[in-house]
DNA sequence: CTGTTAGCGCGTTCAG
DNA sequence: CTGAACGCGCTAACAG
């Protein structure tokens, strides 16, 4: 008899301490020290409750649990923008594996890139009794977090550095990354490098955009205007900026794209092009990218490790209980420049 | 004045609802039928409240809402094997969606692809008292879902229908979906067609080796277990079984694979093919198919669908207050049959 | 219409 | 080492 019969797992009307303490003939409080490993019991009392326990298929209230003590509750709140973004969800991998090797769990809170959401969501984790959130700021304007962790729940930033207040966040190199891609480009003897972009107001975007325009600055190349478009990233907007751009008479010969979407919508473009080679580098890795027809170098991270180390920045200032020190570390997650060479042109 | 300074959104120490009822010099009570809406107290009064409350910036502590009154919780849990493959995070998403618009909610829980993980992940969510579950089983026994729903947490299957219980369920046309796919390849001219599939004891595994079997036994042709590879789908074996197959000396003229993983592996494959041209047809769609080398016939569904169905099947049972009748409808999320032609072979 | 009492299930505190 | 009382924050059920 190894295991039980999965039937029984829970009582048929959900059972309490005091239940389980009367069938054992001892005091709920008995219970409560056996399940939780607490000291002040004996060895033969505490396996015989844990016996029973197993036997009756009970299990504790965690929310009853988390009321009383205002101890931990296991639970973080995960906050991000829009979870069809590929990056998202992997960053929810991320967080929520650490968040189980902690006992913890996650719950999602979708903001719709709308800020006053994202408050209001907070506002709903917090009230749900989570120990700590990793959110992906919507707006330029953190101060609303800022309220949060004087309540008492940390809160880790991802993707994004704090703006008005002090938190610890996690950040994608974008700047660095950014800036190798248009330095490869520009060793390939590129001289004319269009940039599609995400608007200025959003970290990222601003980030992207000073990598490109740095890397052309060390080459002696100004900017260009007409060479640069930046938009909220659709594909369709994307896709068109880079036709717009491939329209102009001495038009750029390659193409840095500030994320996925951008780099997308380049392709779509690329697709339909007769002229002259237009070379292409953008942020964000793209599944079977080594499988296009056109060759590709893309700025490589993981969005897992953000997530990942997101949770443990996370989870240090849950273990470390106190007045929640004014922490404001900086991780930043280092990006890899990765050449997807087209198989026609490498034959094997 | 508009809206209220962030700042000010939460008091420095958590306010309860007794401090509240001091400060307006009313009792607690009168602060929660205000709050809830209740009737039994005059609009005057409920106004006067409510601006109490928004001035204090007082939120309710729904943990201890949901201890007393054992109503709804507003929760409900997603219990998936593996965050990491995209049909999750697509079901995630529409889950996400309903449960937003109904007021709720998500909770993960990542099962790893193992039963006794499922299990235990299931009974520590119903222990933070959600409200209810969607599941997407690992084993092929659901008997201590059974469990839970007799306890009287409502459980919507996903991708697989209830084996050993009843429950409602959401599950992919699997077998249509596959059989259109042979059907398309058979009506090209293809006689020899490889089958890349899942493990026959994943639901979705056997559906669509169905699907095959039944496409080829209409067109009067018998399955050739040389011709079939059935594994879990990682995307180095899917490759190494492709090859395996194209290696053959009357090698298949078309391929047929079971899912996104396989796909990716035979296209792998066939990267490197020097040979003749090999059909390819494969369960679930991939971005930028259209961006391929090769040309791709896919089986296209939407996973946000099979997550929206799950949800909406959740709430009308958490909607109509019961005692849990047995129901066990199944939704199926129809499939289509999607050419991704070459660029190269559609000159523009 | 409003306020008081009691208790949701658990854990801290203090007696035995 | 064990048990009894009390309270976490909120809300049914009953007073007034």
């Amino acid at each position: 008899m190894t295991t039980r019969s999965g039937t029984e797992s829970f009582g048929s009307e959900s059972m309490t301490m005091r239940d389980v303490a009367r069938r054992l003939g001892v005091s709920p409080m008995t219970v409560s020290r056996a399940l939780r490993g607490a000291r002040g019991i004996s060895e033969a009392t505490r396996a015989r409750v844990l016996a029973g326990v197993s036997e009756l298929g009970y299990r504790p209230n965690k929310l009853a649990r988390g009321l009383r003590s205002g101890g931990p509750n296991e639970l973080i709140g995960l906050v991000v923008t829009n979870l069809a973004n590929p990056f998202y969800s992997q960053l929810a991998i991320g967080v929520e594996q650490v968040a189980v090797s902690f006992g913890a769990r996650v719950v999602l809170g979708g903001t719709g890139e709308d800020a006053g959401t994202e408050q209001e969501v907070v506002a709903d984790l917090v009230s749900r009794g989570v120990d700590g959130l990793v959110v992906v700021p919507t707006g330029y304007d953190h101060a609303h977090l800022g309220a949060v962790t004087a309540h008492g729940t940390p809160v880790v930033l991802a993707a994004s550095p704090p703006m008005g207040i002090d938190a610890d966040c996690v950040v994608v190199d974008d700047f660095g990354g950014t800036r190798e891609a248009c330095r490869r480009l520009l060793a390939r003897g590129h001289r004319r490098i269009g940039f599609l972009g995400l608007p200025a107001s959003l970290w990222t975007g601003s980030e992207r955009f000073r990598g490109y325009a740095v890397a052309l600055e060390e080459a002696g190349i100004d900017v260009d205007e007409r060479y640069v478009s930046r938009h909220r990233g659709d594909i369709a907007l994307a896709e068109r900026a880079a036709r717009d751009m491939l329209a102009l008479p001495d038009r750029p010969t390659a193409l840095v794209t500030a994320n996925n979407r951008n780099t997308i919508g380049a392709l779509r473009a690329l697709r339909d092009w007769t002229g002259d080679d237009i070379a292409l580098a953008g942020f964000d890795d793209i599944e079977l990218a080594d499988m296009l027809q056109l060759p590709l170098t893309v700025v490589s991270y993981s969005a897992v490790d953000v997530g990942r180390s997101a949770a443990k920045l996370l989870f240090e200032h849950l273990e470390s209980s106190g007045p929640l020190p004014r922490s404001s570390r900086r991780v930043v997650i280092p990006t890899t420049l990765v050449d997807h060479p087209t198989a026609a042109l490498v034959p094997h």
